[in-house]
DNA sequence: CGTTTTATTGAATGACGTCAATCACTGTGG
DNA sequence: CCACAGTGATTGACGTCATTCAATAAAACG
C-alpha cells in the first residue's frame, strides 16, 4: 500500500480490504488546490469540511492582534484535520499552505457514510487524533522547556519520523533523509524563535554533523544521535501498532 | 443544574433529561481519592479508564531526562481526561492531583453504556474535547508568541472563564475572583518561565492592578483590561452554545 | 537578468534564568 | 508554649540566551 492514509492509519491497526475502500473513498472527495502560501481555511470561518491533505505540505497558525504569528502544527499527506471539527461554529485558527497544496473536502454526510459500517476504520481515524493530540503537547514541551537547538532537532526528527510513516523517506549509507520545505522563517514560526536565532541554530546542528539541510532536503545521518540531543523520545507518536489485536483477517501489508 | 460536567457541557448544548442521567452515571463511577502532589496516573502506564475530576485541581504534566518539568494542561471539576484514550497501549504523560483530589475512573463498558442511546450527550462530549484541543493550541501560542506577562495574564483569564463555566467563580463590586490553588512553581512549569520570574510578573501585574492574587484566590478587578492586557480572546474557549440548533426540547437551564 | 525571497552575518540590547539568601507561614513534636 | 523543619513567596546581583536592527550574500523566480 502506497496511499500516506492508508499507510499512517496502518501504524495502528490492519485494516480489512473494505476499511481500506472506505478510506481511499475519503481520499477521493472533491479535491480542492491552494497555492503556497495562501489559506486553505481561515480563523472566524465556519467549517464546511474535514480536510484531507492529499498533497503538499501544510500548517496549522494564528496571528495574535500586534501581528506575531505561530504555527502550531504541521499538516504532511494523508494528514486529516480535526475529525470533529463540523461541531464548533467557527475555526479559531487557520490553515495555510506551505507548498503547493491538494486538499480533500470531506462533509459530514461523506464521512458517516465511509465509517458508519467499517468501526475499525472510525477507531483508526480516532486513534490517529489522539496522536495528533499528544504531538500537540509535545510541541507544548518544546516551546517551554528545550533550548533552541532542542526544539529545532525535535522538529527534525519528528518530521522526518512522520515522513517515513507515510513512506516519504529515504535511507541510504549516510543515513535518512526526506524532503522538508520548511523555510527559516517559519522554523522560526514554529519554534518560538527568531529567524535569525534560527538560521544560528541551524548553522550549529549543521557543524555538530548531526543534519545537512540544503534545498529543502533535511538528512540525518544518525537518528539516534540527533534525537538523544533533541530529548526526543518517540513514545508521543504511538509507532508500535497499539490496535493489532483488532487487526482484520485480511488486512495485508503490501 | 450545578454539576460541572452538565454545567460545561450546557455551553454546548441543552441535554434531555436523559443525558443529563447519562452524563451523572459517568460522574458517580467508581471514584478515588488523591492526595495532592501525588500522580493519579503515570506516563508509560496502560490507560485503564476514562478520568472525570470530581472534585480538585489536576495537571497533565511530562518529564524530559535531564528532570525538566513541564505542565501541559490543567484539569478542573468536571473535566474529561481524553475520550479516545482506552485506544492507546501506554500514556505518553502524567496526570498529577494539584489539590486533594477526586476522580471517577470510568471504563469503556461505563462509557458506551451512558453515551449509546444519548447521541446528543456523546456530541457534547466531542465538543468538548475538540475545546480542550484549542485551549492546548492557545497554550503553544502563549509559550511561542507572548511574553511572560502576557502567560501569566492569559493564565489567570482562562482558568477564571473556565472557573466561571462551571459556576465556581463569583461576581462582586470589585470584579470577579475564584479559588486558584496554583502555586508560583506550578505556574512557572505551566508557562516555561523560572519560578523567580514568575514571582516578579506576577508582582508586576499586582502593581498595575490587573489582579490580586492572595491565599489561593485569583481576583480579576476589570476582566477586560487583563484580557487585552494579555492579548487573551476567548475564541477558542467556544462558550457561546455552537449546538444550540441540537438543544433537547426538555432540555432547561436551572 | 532584474526582482523577490531566503539565508547569513555582526553588534547592541533586553528579557529571562541562575544562584543564593531571606522572610512569612504552617504544622509538628517536645 | 516554643524550637524546628518544610513549603511557598520574595529579593538582589549577575550571567546568558535569544532578540532586534541592519546590512549583505545567495538562491529562486518570472
Amino acid at each position: 500500500m502506497q496511499n500516506p492514509l492508508l499507510l499512517r492509519l496502518g501504524r495502528y491497526v490492519r485494516l480489512s480490504a473494505s476499511d481500506r475502500a472506505a478510506a481511499l473513498r475519503l481520499w477521493g472527495q472533491r479535491p480542492l488546490r491552494v497555492r503556497a502560501g495562501s489559506d486553505a481555511v481561515r480563523e472566524g470561518d465556519a467549517p464546511r469540511h474535514v480536510l484531507v491533505v492529499v498533497g503538499g505540505w501544510a500548517c496549522r497558525y494564528r496571528h495574535l492582534e500586534d501581528g506575531r504569528r505561530h504555527v502550531m502544527g504541521l499538516l504532511l499527506p494523508g494528514d486529516l484535520c480535526d475529525l470533529d471539527v463540523l461541531l464548533m461554529h467557527k475555526l479559531d485558527h487557520s490553515v495555510a499552505a506551505v507548498t503547493s497544496l491538494g486538499l480533500a473536502q470531506v462533509s459530514q454526510a461523506a464521512l458517516d457514510e465511509a465509517t458508519g459500517g467499517q468501526p475499525r476504520l472510525l477507531r483508526a481515524l480516532r486513534w490517529d487524533a489522539q496522536v495528533r493530540a499528544a504531538m500537540q503537547r509535545e510541541w507544548s514541551v518544546s516551546l517551554a522547556s528545550r533550548t533552541a537547538s532542542e526544539r529545532i532537532g525535535h522538529l527534525f526528527c519528528e518530521t522526518y519520523l512522520r515522513m517515513e510513516t507515510i513512506g516519504r523517506a529515504s535511507k541510504g549509507p549516510r543515513g535518512g533523509s526526506c524532503e522538508f520545505p520548511i523555510t527559516q522563517a517559519l522554523m522560526a514560526d514554529i519554534t518560538g524563535l527568531s529567524a535569525v536565532h534560527v538560521n544560528r541554530t541551524v548553522q550549529a546542528l549543521r557543524e555538530e554533523g548531526l543534519v545537512r539541510l540544503h534545498d529543502r532536503v533535511l538528512a540525518i545521518p544518525d537518528l539516534a544521535a540527533l534525537m538523544s540531543a533533541s530529548l526526543c523520545d518517540a513514545g508521543y507518536l504511538h509507532l508500535d501498532r497499539e490496535g493489532r489485536h483488532l487487526d482484520a483477517e485480511d488486512g495485508t501489508d503490501e
